[in-house]
DNA sequence: GATCTAGATAACAACTTAGCTATATGGCTA
DNA sequence: TAGCCATATAGCTAAGTTGTTATCTAGATC
């Protein structure tokens, strides 16, 4: 952001860095992909298999059924949850040699708090 | 989207049509550019020089002086009002040789509603 | 009609995104 | 320790984004 910042710049002059950041997290929403990963992780246990290890309502869903959910390459479905881990938007648990994603509510209600003041 | 669709699939899967256009809506939002004159757009008549022609409660501002603001080359900030336009977020109204912009308060209410149920 | 000017479009470069395959990593399990 | 399996990373390609300069277009005005 190069614009000159006069004193009665607006609120999104105000603070860059958060501006940045609130940039990253549209961005990351912006993917039906990703949309539909958000959209799954409200119901893990109706959305996904059952899983051997971990709970579903606590841990969320493991990489390996997005994966499968998602229909694109392992690789490509674990980027799009590094993207969202990034925007802080899911939570990652490993365990038991599995990594288990679930939704992070704070972080999303923050993004929805912002958007509404756009 | 390749994903298969089973009956009691969600409502990220219900209609492929309306999230490819939420994501372009999301896109549209996911710069802080866009998000700087969206903020302007605002109050245009607190953020903008006097206009001779249009009133700018009425019309909103001219893209030349968005370009002022942004601090880019003019197709830089033209293009960023039609990315703008194209999702519906602004309102264009040719006058007099000038493009005036105004929000559209109804398309980002839509947006705001919807990111509520993400 | 000729000219001027605001805005849109074209064409290009640099960067990012999103997919893939191949490979590395790292924690179980035997 | 050795091997296995889930996940992460690397490296590549194709496509999209964002900036630039140059040019086109269309109204307004003289």
């Amino acid at each position: 952001m190069t614009t000159s910042r006069r004193p009665g710049s607006l609120a999104i002059d105000a603070n860059p860095a958060s501006d940045k950041e609130f940039e990253r997290v549209l961005k990351a929403i912006a993917s039906t992909r990703r949309l539909q990963i958000l959209e799954w992780l409200k119901d893990p246990s109706s959305n996904f298999p059952e899983q051997i290890h971990g709970d579903p309502e606590l841990h969320g869903a493991c990489n390996q059924f997005i994966v499968e959910k998602l229909g694109v390459s392992q690789p490509a479905a674990s980027r799009h949850l590094k993207v969202l881990v990034d925007a802080g938007l899911i939570l990652a648990t490993p365990r038991k040699g599995w990594t288990y994603y679930r939704r992070n509510e704070r972080a999303i209600a923050d993004v929805v708090r912002r958007v509404a003041s756009i």
